[in-house]
DNA sequence: GCAATTTAGTTTTATGATGCAACCACTGGA
DNA sequence: TCCAGTGGTTGCATCATAAAACTAAATTGC
């Protein structure tokens, strides 16, 4: 079989990530919803997508605990799709992603929005890495170290 | 034409991102990098990867400014593959990614590595995002403001 | 110094994924 | 009941990916 690498049963959390979001529509997707965006037209129309690939991604989001799929908060018949607390917490993942952006971008003046404190309207912190007394880290000053075997659920 | 779309011209910069390191592989191989991989060989054998792709890979992390070609630095002829500080920016990303299949993977004893403090061996502290003055945010807290409009460089 | 092997790719070919357009079923409203 | 809008599915052309075979230069062994 020629198919497209799986990483689903790699040990490694950052190929298992990539295997639930690391395409090229899933994060967008997300990323519309943290806004709020629940229906399916409207992934369509901000997005821009084809709807058979939306179509699935949403499947495969909701599959993958992302998304959840609800019946309508507007009185519709329609069903709408909402974050899970999983797909919230892919928040730091897009603000990541966001920052590297604009801080690295070779054109930033293309760039059409800032996040910003809701509050003050200032923009936010740069996310860092800090170790548990709150010392800043940078990848030199980590390593991996192996999982601590943990105890299956039953046997 | 019927090519994958580009987001290239897009103005969120969460799409400028994922047009550069959006892929599948191209996170992985800078995952490599970070922990010090440098040949062509190394990262084929690494991360199991055909050597075309890894091939176009590469060649496309070097054309975004992401990675450097460099003249070996053990003496051999063959040329190294080396991070870039915007390479380097990419951690963050990472950091993100790993903690959320940390957080959220189903099966999370099967990830094998946890990343720690080098210099405690402790893992590290969940990134958080915080405003200017170091209010913990939440998604709900912050908003999009549109950029103000920069002065290009130059007419 | 020459053959064998390693390294770093490119080429070839098969198949899966993507994108567009067309089509279809169901809803909601006049 | 007709008809526009919503929420998809299907078919087809094209693109990307994967595996394997192939190539050429660099390195190693002798």
């Amino acid at each position: 079989m020629v198919k497209r690498t799986s990483f689903e049963g790699d040990a490694c959390p950052i190929a298992r990530s990539l295997e639930a979001i690391g395409d090229w529509w899933s994060l967008l997707i997300i990323r519309e919803a943290l806004f709020g965006v629940r229906r399916f037209g409207e992934f369509q129309s901000k997005l821009g997508m084809a709807k058979n690939i939306l179509s699935v991604r949403l499947r495969a989001l909701v599959d993958h605990g992302i998304l959840t799929t609800a019946p309508a908060s507007d009185g519709s018949a329609y069903q709408e799709y909402v974050l899970t607390p999983k797909g919230r917490g892919v928040f730091p993942v897009l603000v990541a992603l966001r920052q590297w952006s604009e801080e690295f971008d070779d054109r930033p003046e293309e760039i059409a929005t800032i996040l910003v404190d809701r509050d003050k309207g200032r923009p936010v912190k740069k996310l860092e890495l800090r170790a548990e007394d709150g010392r800043l880290l940078t990848p030199a000053e980590t390593t991996l170290k192996p999982q601590p075997a943990r105890r299956r659920r039953s046997a």
